[in-house]
RNA sequence: GGCGCCUUGGCCGAGCGGUGAGGCACGGGACUGCAAAUCCCUGUAGGGCGGUUCGACUCCGCCAGGCGCCUCCA
């Protein structure tokens, strides 16, 4: 299996064996407000890889966190007049809730910032020692200059750097590159602990440095996150642990997922195409969305329209239609070779696509040339049964997709009304059957009329 | 300005130095109720101009267009 690495651009091998441990480190949210489609994005890239791991014998161990303590959520907090912690905790709730729907599967752990500020402290307390940070009286700052290879995760010269470095200007830095491990606490500010440097909190980027290795141990077999976190987030967190440790690598590959865009624009709420968790939910099927999401590599950007979305829906429908038909299938028979040998060959090439760095587009299509070439109406029970078993595995156990329906209407009250279509039709009065044949497929009932009588599945 | 990415048929999107996957939509056919679903068939598609090569969508250069990051950001 291997991956693209951030880092070095290259390659880089998981060399693991099957059962063991492939421990990984996906940066999470900050709970100021409502998740929106681009963290759906990078949870379903995050979570495909999971979950892939986990069928190929690893066991993932899989870290995520929320950054419960930051500049946002004390900023809102104060307008909405609630504890900041308790802003954090309703925005996580929803979250969950969110990564339920989308049907991704847990991780080992989601830490919060809040719950490790002593492990913060402790480490802040050893960087000063090492002299890779200082104290100053607004805080603690991380001197880049004693990290030399600082800037190589995102490419970045020194001079580049220098040329970038404008914001927070603090006149107690000693490198405008340096950046706030710990923040003195501002009078406003309603949420602080006690430290060795007085009162205050953590800066962004050391809360992860922390985490992962309380939760993931040293190095990290991966670490990822989106994009946008490379430079500074991820540069930073590559200069804090590797100065703590005393030697690298940090995390041995890094993963990021592209960008989400809505009709070609960055989502922005002053673009009016902000899509959030709670719209996503009303608005989206789980099934169509993951597909969309997934048809593209997962480094590239995705752009999200309701044209692709359309698309997508009608194609997981195809491929939920398709699996439903295979329960339809009741002629007798034993597999034979030239259709197992198509399952295998389907199985191999979608094993061989996501060990490719995560070819989920490769993949699909895979599952598609598979059952394309396997009309459900041509097997027998038995080649049915391991299609079923192809499908489980590839589109349930590894994409993620939920093929079962839930049952939104009684099986018996349905078969009832398929009965009483057919004799609708015998009487010729196909406008009402086919009113009635509509009104099911709102109910994702499927009604195909054969030469054996009407037949129905749901999609 | 610096660093980097992208440009494939109507739409979405792969692989590959040697006549271009897969999906969605469209069209034709079978079946049928001149229906739906299903099945079969159907597409001279890789921004432009050069170069390298026996041969380039795939490598190199230039140009055009789009985009990301440059300390809020999944």
């Amino acid at each position: 299996m291997r991956f693209y690495d951030t880092l070095t651009r290259d390659y880089v091998e998981i060399n693991k064996r099957p059962g063991d441990k492939v421990v990984g480190y996906v940066c999470g949210l900050t709970p100021y407000d409502e998740p929106h489609m681009g963290h759906a994005r990078t949870a379903l890239v995050f979570d495909l890889l999971h979950r892939f791991l986990q069928v190929r014998g690893y066991q993932p161990i899989l870290i995520s966190n929320f950054t419960d303590v930051d500049d946002k959520i004390i900023e809102r907090s104060i307008q909405k007049g609630i504890h900041p912690l308790a802003l954090a905790e309703q925005y996580e709730r929803l979250y969950y809730r969110f990564l339920d729907f989308l049907n991704v599967k847990p991780a080992y752990i989601y830490s919060r910032v809040s719950q490790v500020i002593p492990d913060i402290i402790e480490v802040i307390e050893k960087l000063i020692e090492k002299g890779h940070a200082y104290a100053t009286p607004d805080g603690v700052y991380f001197s880049v200059q004693s990290f030399p290879s600082y800037g190589r995760l995102s490419k970045r010269s020194e001079e580049d750097l220098m040329v970038g470095a404008r914001v927070e200007p603090s006149p107690y830095k000693k490198d405008p590159r340096d950046f706030a491990l710990w923040k003195a606490r501002k009078p406003n500010e309603n949420i602080w602990w006690k430290s060795p440097w007085g009162e205050g909190r953590p800066g962004w980027h050391i809360e992860c440095t922390v985490m992962s290795i309380k939760y993931g141990g040293y190095p990290l077999d991966f670490h990822g996150g989106g994009s946008d976190l490379v430079f500074p987030h991820h540069e930073n967190e590559i200069a804090q642990s590797e100065a703590l440790m005393g030697y690298g690598p940090f995390a041995k590959v890094w993963l990021h997922s592209g960008m989400l865009r809505i009709r070609g624009e960055e989502m922005h709420k002053s673009l009016g195409n902000f899509i959030s968790a709670t719209d996503i939910m009303q608005r989206y099927e789980p099934n169509a969305l993951r597909y969309l999401l997934l048809s593209v590599y997962y480094r590239d950007e995705v752009n999200f329209t309701e044209d692709s979305y359309e698309q997508a829906v009608q194609t997981v429908n195809n491929l939920i239609g398709y699996r439903a038909r295979l329960d339809l299938v009741h002629t007798e028979g034993d597999i034979r070779e030239g259709v197992q040998a198509v399952i295998d060959w389907g199985l191999r090439e979608f094993n061989e696509a996501l060990e490719d760095d995560l070819n989920s587009a490769k993949a699909m299509a895979a599952i598609h040339k598979t059952i394309g070439q396997l009309p459900a109406d041509e097997l027998d029970k038995a080649e049915a049964q391991e299609l079923k078993a192809f499908l489980k595995y590839t589109l349930e156990d590894v994409f993620g997709f939920r093929l079962e329906k839930s049952r939104g209407v009684d099986d018996r009250l349905i078969a009832d009304l398929v009965e009483l279509r057919s004799r609708l039709r015998q009487e010729r009065r196909f406008e009402v059957a086919d009113m009635l044949r509509q009104v099911l497929g709102s109910h994702g009932v499927v009604i195909e009329d054969t030469r054996e009588g009407s037949r129905w599945y749901r999609i």
